[in-house]
DNA sequence: AAATTATTTTAGGCAAGGCTAAAAACAAAC
DNA sequence: GTTTGTTTTTAGCCTTGCCTAAAATAATTT
């Protein structure tokens, strides 16, 4: 049976699996700021309802119902951060403690109307994606915010992470549509705001907002292929 | 310190406390659906946080401070109610369960946040009166949705429980607004739909949905007073 | 290879909050 | 005022998930 306790290991193991590769008990202590003793305690709960394999002294993988769990909670963890940065207006630094707590809420039907009430954002205000309800993560694993885009990029408008009315108004008001390719030709750390330049060579200054709104793909860098 | 379950049992003393004005150990074992046994344990821990007096076989009352955690709790689960039909178009008999986990999520903060976010709500999808962040219930404690009007009554419209733009407009095109008298002439079963008269003798329709969403004070029954 | 260090597991406790079964206290009925 | 029945409490046990301390196993160094 799932526990609050339970997922938040199999979000650990998941996540551990994408950044390393292997998932040792050390790894897991970190992560979730325990003790190695009840990272062993728990792997052989997981162990026993088959969420992952464990071998003593070899560390864990998870299985396919381990890595099913594991996923819907990270969808749900994102998509709550969406909602309170998007609808509750917290900053996107305050808002994780408390998706910590409502990804542990709701089944497959609420999770999806909520994604349904966010307008399917691809990505969470932190620009991690958020998978989709089939478990696979958004398509676009070679698609970035903007945001992410250094000096010198080309980028192409792909999608947006959130498709609320004011902001694709704006994104109009500054003739930015899908398929458009833009250059980036500066980077203010203080505010992260950037210089992009337009094709018919006019440029504008864009938030770090604005920016992490626009889902893009990097073009070859100076591109005339 | 505050647990789900500590907030569980102050919720459930705080209800009954309004409707049996007094409460035994076995009105808690019904509403909560537990043991006794389970309930002495939990009473004790309660009045050694100070939250309650208890006096063996004699009963518990709410301390001031208990009773703030309790309206609290209560304010957060039908603020949570309001989203989840609002929001995520939950039908009203479908949300409990979700918000009795939700409740137990957010501080005073995110709470008053999701309050503005749905527009200050004075009541839950079933009508129940929501507290106010200061710990009152809302002043209306004569008024009441139109939904639980009946034939006959004369009613007048003292606010709306939802303050969206759309519902507002609606009432616009039906020449409802604030202060106005009305009598209800029918009432449908099969849709809780009423009819309405107006002052100058019209007559119109009113869907349940419409209905629950303004708040009217009953007036003497045919006035004249 | 042997020794040292780091990691993982076992063993045994602890707190929260549930439970059953039995005892104690109150309430009602004769 | 006993007796009977209901409610509450006590006593003792269970599960989850955390902990420390010590033992066992890997990994690294010499």
């Amino acid at each position: 049976m799932q526990t609050i306790s339970r997922e938040d290991y199999l979000k650990a193991i998941l996540k551990i699996e994408e950044e390393a590769g292997s998932v040792s008990n050390q790894s897991l202590v970190e992560k979730l700021s325990t003790r190695p003793a009840s990272v062993t305690n728990m792997l052989h709960t997981l162990a026993d309802a088959g969420w992952v394999e464990h071998e003593a002294y070899k560390g864990v993988r998870l299985t396919d119902s381990g890595k099913e769990i594991a996923l819907s909670t990270l969808r749900k963890h994102r998509l709550w951060e969406v909602f309170l940065v998007d609808k509750l207006n917290f900053s996107w630094d305050e808002v994780h403690q408390w998706a910590e707590d409502l990804e542990h809420v709701g089944d497959e039907e609420l999770t999806n109307r909520l994604d349904a009430f966010l307008g399917h954002p691809a990505f969470d205000p932190h620009g991690d994606p958020i998978p989709t309800a089939q478990g696979q993560w958004s398509d676009g694993r070679n698609l970035i915010p903007a945001s992410k885009a250094v000096v010198g990029d080309r980028i192409q408008l792909k999608g947006v992470v959130d498709s609320g009315e004011a902001y694709l108004q704006h994104l109009d008001r500054l003739k930015i549509e899908l398929g458009l390719i833009l250059v980036v030709s500066k980077s203010l750390d203080f505010d992260e705001s950037k210089t992009l330049i337009w094709p018919d060579g006019s440029e504008a200054s864009l938030s770090k907002q604005t920016l992490q709104n626009m889902l893009v793909e990097k073009l070859s860098s100076k591109g005339k292929e």
